[in-house]
DNA sequence: ACCTAAATTTAGGCTTGCCTAAAAATGGGT
DNA sequence: ACCCATTTTTAGGCAAGCCTAAATTTAGGT
């Protein structure tokens, strides 16, 4: 009960979809990288199965039910736990750790993931700033935002980068771009135009493309800086 | 380029036939728990891959080639690191480790082999005595015997226990039969009677019978016990 | 109402890894 | 030389997971 096939379905379907959304035919397929005809078996198998994963209407793509939520949350829990296992504890660097937990989260038990979380503390966020699903299918919430919208001559806090490229990682690990590093935001140029802004402590200016600055969620600094 | 089911091949003729004994049709079969039919099917497709796995004759079982010598030591490598791993970092108990490193032995890259073997100090033996596979293809040897074989009235040191079977390794837990404790053969009953023996400082007689006793192996104690 | 893009169905195929049952080959022991 | 147990072959099957290409349906927008 669960193959990686359905597990990587449900997954996907949650980073698609979400809570209340549904998941259409065509992100599935790009998401997984198979046919959207081997798409539709899948979500008729996933709706078919008792109790269903999913709540799916033909041409109207896949909704989680509460099972099929609960597994999303615990493979993804599993993913996160382990990417900050890997950085902490086995001192993997953080554009290491994606690949790696993506085998890993398939492979480890109940167990394994209560020992692990215990290790690290209960941990609510990974090495990307991700939320950890907590066991019981809640999230951590950290109110943010995308860098996009961020107002210039303003600061904030890096509070999330995507995990999916890792030589993206490297770049923005080189210049110091992180969960909980503080930015100042000198201008926005006109027509897509890149962000230009300091990092941490760094005078440097750096400029961020629209792909790279998409890629970055920010939260509001707390206290006024020093 | 390796499968899960050509690793567990592998690393069943290691375990039945070692470096130079050949692995029987037969034995494979049991030990693998699939029909001997399939096994024939699996032998082949080994010697046929390129480069070979495995030196395969007709009717004269199989042996390992260097390359699924080398193959079958890194898996074992994997499954005995992860054990002590699981023990030592992670608070598994003795029994539990062999399970969940069964199905994390096929998952984790050699990155992450290295990483806990780091981590753990290099070690040389798993948490039930048995030697781990160095990188390069070496074992760590110790110089051990049968309990069967021990002479009543001395003293010797467990050297390792059989991990497959938990209730066993639970029982001797209980017992406080671990890699490292002295024991004390006090006789062996006739007939393929039990072993009566003392472990540790425990004053208690244990009666072990032919089978519990087959699972474990002893050395000589180093120094004269106080 | 109509068009189109998305989704689905149909029909066929592939690989891996196992199964069965029955028949044939083989080789080691006496 | 012969027998028997082991092994292998043959022939067929099954399930999971994917693929393709072409035909069809559907929903949604105009």
């Amino acid at each position: 009960m669960g193959s990686e096939a359905i597990d990587n379905c449900l997954k996907a379907i949650f980073q698609l979809a979400g809570d209340n959304d549904r998941a259409t035919t065509a992100g599935l397929a790009e998401q997984l990288a198979i046919s959207p005809a081997s798409v539709t078996g899948m979500l008729k198998k996933l709706s078919d199965a008792d109790p269903p994963w999913i709540e799916y209407q033909k041409h109207h793509g896949a909704r989680l039910t509460d099972r099929g939520r609960a597994r999303a949350l615990e493979i993804i829990r599993h993913h996160r736990l382990i990417e900050l296992f890997l950085h902490r504890v086995l001192d993997y660097s953080w554009d290491e750790v994606h690949v790696e937990a993506e085998k890993l989260e398939h492979a480890i038990s109940e167990t394994f993931e209560d020992r692990i979380a215990h290790v690290l503390g209960d941990p609510e966020f990974d090495p990307h700033g991700h939320p950890i699903p907590r066991r019981d299918g809640t999230l951590p919430d950290r109110a943010d935002s995308d860098l996009i919208d961020m107002e210039p001559g303003t600061d904030a806090e890096v509070s999330r980068v995507s995990d999916h490229d890792p030589t993206m990682l490297q770049h923005l690990s080189s210049i110091g771009v992180r969960p909980g590093v503080r930015i100042h935001l000198l201008e926005r140029r006109p027509f897509d135009g890149p962000l230009m802004l300091r990092v941490g402590d760094d005078q440097a200016v750096h400029a961020f493309g629209t792909r790279l600055a998409g890629s970055i969620r920010i939260r509001d600094i707390r206290s006024a800086a020093a």
